[in-house]
DNA sequence: CCTGGTATTGTAAGCGTTTACATTATTATT
DNA sequence: AATAATAATGTAAACGCTTACAATACCAGG
């Protein structure tokens, strides 16, 4: 069924038929409604391919994300996709794994896409690599790249992200502060977000005078994994360092914390204070309450799409939009 | 950048270079070197709709679901999209919302794209209103729709699910078993399986004769909340009912209800048994650990996707494949 | 060096839309 | 009723690719 069927059953030409199914107001009231109530009929569907090929635009953003099951990243894809919607745009996920090689084929993929703009949620892409970095330089010169929790100094690309090195620093120094110097740090995912926490917890042990932290750091490497294995992992990894505090990068590794206390009949936060980042659901899911950092998600996908939707106007943009995340409180910690 | 522009840089036909593009191996292996060469140097990735016209299919799969931020929804789509693309297809997502008018929307829109399969993650197309299903009936007029975690009778339809109904009947029976004999149930989205689970729990009251199990039902209705603001519901809308049972139809709700008895004072499971689905991340976040219903989701999607496949295929395939859920004991329940 | 067969490459016709421009119908003005 | 102005509709080219079929290049055997 195509528009030429259409048009010869409704007895006009394919244009009209077109201007219907776009909205043109060059249409008479009169053949507007035989022309829908034929596409009613027979369920006509414009082909999204054909449409693309006259099209300039079919506002639509693509959205590139390593892992759509994350808590995390969940809610942002979410929340973006909210956004777009509500703004007339259709977007288009891709979801890429953390596998590097497979990123330059989604890449192209969504890029052939004639999308208008570009999304990359979590940062995976702003590895340490100049292979990585490459991807975000080939796919700036096609449209705006917008990058959620992530810097990037590059035309056309335009970052919006939660300070994490900040955010963390004075997490941790507000544990120090609390009188806890010896402070378990875990992490998972290596990415931009990632470094900069890690990052911003170092320099507050630092300027405490704390000698050689990283002997306190333990990278988890499962990628799924639930809060018992997380518990086991510090066990095994850990135990001997009689920490009485832990700060990890996602809430999940801090419930595996507070889970490893218990197993250890540690009382939480008496003898052993914990923090998570994300302040996911999982904060209020666990015995006691999960201290967390707030990062603004909503914020900062509301801002992100705000940008990018001005990037599509012609309008200057800020190239960075850096907002602070917040300590939110709960039993974890006493401090 | 066209295919013109490249054929021209490589000094050779458009039609070599589109063979070089799509893996022919009627090409000259220091023809087909040369214009990689070009194609490379420049960047070049083919207009995926100029493709979609000539092509016949483009090996890909539309996938809808209601919400991508849903633990269970995500977890869903996660697998089925690395499935199908250890298959060699490609998924395209849509995230629909709850909200009924804009389904239809999406539905057409995913079916514009020539997709070779559409899957419903989710279940919240199948419910009791005709308008509803006829969205179904719409769309496998023109692809295989797999249905997951929903039952569904129509040519063209296939369904992996879970037996719901079956599952919570035996979780409620053997709750009851356990001598528990009033049982909060909670419930939140109405959906297919949603409703196959309520059936399961009152047909296993009924069963032991137990009278009006519709007053200790209680349906929480926001979508995105918090541990905390489940029990504050509990409490607000069940407090009299003085149960000592809690099913839930979903984890969430579940760790509410045990949230819920820390803030009473109630000893979970001595004074408080309480019961989950799902089986997620969060069953090992909380303390007591909850008891919750395995259903089995990696295998309905695995099982979903071959099914597709054999469709694709012209293989002829089971309409219905269904699974039973299984439950898992922790410390929630001393039963 | 020619012949026939095969491997490679090129040509051109779609694919189903959009839209500039041409044409025709309608309405207003006199 | 004729004309001008405007509104509605139609025609045909373009979008960038795939692929059937045509044309050409290459190679072995005589």
């Amino acid at each position: 069924m195509t528009i030429y069927d259409i048009s010869q059953k409704a007895g006009v030409s394919i244009a009209t038929v077109s201007r219907v199914i776009n909205g043109s107001d060059k249409v008479r009231p009169s053949t507007r409604q035989k022309v829908s109530d034929v596409i009613e009929k027979y369920g006509y569907t414009p082909n999204a391919f054909a449409r693309g090929m006259g099209l300039q635009s079919l506002h639509t953003i693509g959205i590139l994300c390593a892992d759509s099951s994350d808590l995390f990243l969940a809610k942002a894809v979410f929340y973006l996709e909210q956004e777009l919607q509500a703004n007339g745009y259709e977007s288009l996920l891709c979801c890429t794994g953390y596998n590097l090689d497979l990123k330059k084929n989604y890449l192209d993929l969504i890029l052939s896409k004639k999308i208008d703009g570009l999304i990359l949620v979590g940062s995976h892409f702003i590895g340490t690599t100049e292979e990585e970095n490459q991807y975000i330089k080939d796919g700036s010169h096609r449209v705006p790249i917008m990058l959620l929790n992530a810097a990037f100094d590059y035309p056309n690309v335009y970052c919006t992200l939660c300070d994490d090195e900040t955010t963390m620093f004075e997490t941790a120094k507000s544990m120090i502060s609390g009188g806890i110097r010896d402070i378990l740090y875990l992490y998972n995912i290596r990415s931009y977000s990632g470094i900069k926490k890690m990052a911003g917890f170092l320099r507050a042990l630092q300027s405490f005078g704390i000698e050689n932290p990283q002997n306190y750091m333990r990278f988890y490497p499962n990628d799924s994994s639930d809060a018992n294995q997380i518990a086991a992992f510090i066990e095994d990894t850990a135990k001997e360092l009689h920490f009485q505090g832990i700060i990890a990068a996602d809430d999940l590794l801090a419930v595996g914390g507070i889970k490893y206390a218990q197993k250890q009949n540690l009382d939480v936060p008496k003898d052993l204070s914990v923090i998570g980042y994300n302040n996911s659901i999982l904060t209020t899911c666990c015995t006691p309450e999960l201290t967390s950092v707030d990062n603004r998600l909503e914020t900062l996908t509301h801002r992100l799409v705000q940008t990018l939707l001005g990037v599509l106007a012609g309008e200057e943009m800020p190239k960075m939009s850096v907002f602070s995340g917040k300590l939110i409180k709960r039993g974890s910690t006493y401090f």
